[in-house]
DNA sequence: GTATATTCCTATTAAAACGATAGGAATACC
DNA sequence: GGTATTCCTATCGTTTTAATAGGAATATAC
């Protein structure tokens, strides 16, 4: 149950490879390293990685360079990145049941007695995923 | 992200529903009720459901009786019934990584930072899970 | 200015999970 | 015996997931 999709998984070992990076040599601005060699290291799928990274840049979570010598590095220091960002950034908000925000979906009318208790388990997960930041996830 | 398969949702609903029946008459001895009752009643497809309380009650979550005005009803008090063992009886263990358990699957050996972040995911789910009973969950 | 290493864009595919349906056997009540 | 129910097993269609593929655009190196 809850299982987490591979996509945000490899999404999440990827951004903390490259801050394993940046915390190396601290206060020297950081450096790109390319989709292929975070997979290789990472052994994720090369390619897939590809489109993780391309999303996780449209969400401003990553900066990328073309060209020989190009690659990615993090958009903001590790520290002001909340896990959260990044698993919304991949799948989307913590949505447990479609009915989240609607009234009256089921049979309960307005007052649904289970749509409460899936909002408070939105609240839990959310709340985990907000209180870490990705340096806190890379210190153990 | 982290959506809950209908399985899960319309199991906890007939759950609720057969709890909503109990705390209707209390004292008395918990009355059964068909199948296909609770499905008119919740909008729920009724083989489908007719699977799902086969399944809780393999977990003794619910007793059934068969023949003419058989049904089903609660094992046990709402109160006594935690909403971990229900989701848990439909769709297994909450394990948001199948790296849970063991140790060094990935690059990092066998200290792994994402699978420690992943851990606490799932103890924080669990948490929210084991701290509510059905009861609470009738109660809002 | 050509070769090379990289990101970037779009499409396709294979496999798995999900959601539901179907037929009918067993059982209990009346 | 008739009827209402649980119970068992199989099947099916759709969607999602996970990954692969081809190649265009871009930047550097020499
Ligand atoms: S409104 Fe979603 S379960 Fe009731
Ligand atoms: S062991 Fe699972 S991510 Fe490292």
């Amino acid at each position: 149950m809850f299982s987490v999709p591979t996509k945000t998984q490899y999404g999440i070992r990827a951004l903390v490879h490259l801050a394993r990076i940046d915390a190396a040599s601290p206060g020297a601005p950081s450096e790109s390293e390319a989709s292929a060699g975070i997979a290789k290291a990472e052994g994720i799928p090369s390619r897939y990685l590809e489109g993780i990274l391309a999303q996780l840049k449209a969400a401003g979570l990553v900066l990328s360079e073309r060209g020989k010598h190009g690659g990615y590095r993090l958009a903001k220091p590790a520290s002001e990145m909340r896990m959260i960002e990044i698993v919304e950034a991949l799948e989307g908000e913590v949505k447990p049941v479609g009915c989240l925000d609607d009234s009256g979906v089921c049979a309960q009318g307005d007052c649904c007695l289970p749509r409460i208790f899936w909002v408070g388990l939105k609240e839990a997960i959310d709340g985990y995923l907000g209180s870490r930041t990705l340096r806190d996830v890379i210190e153990g």
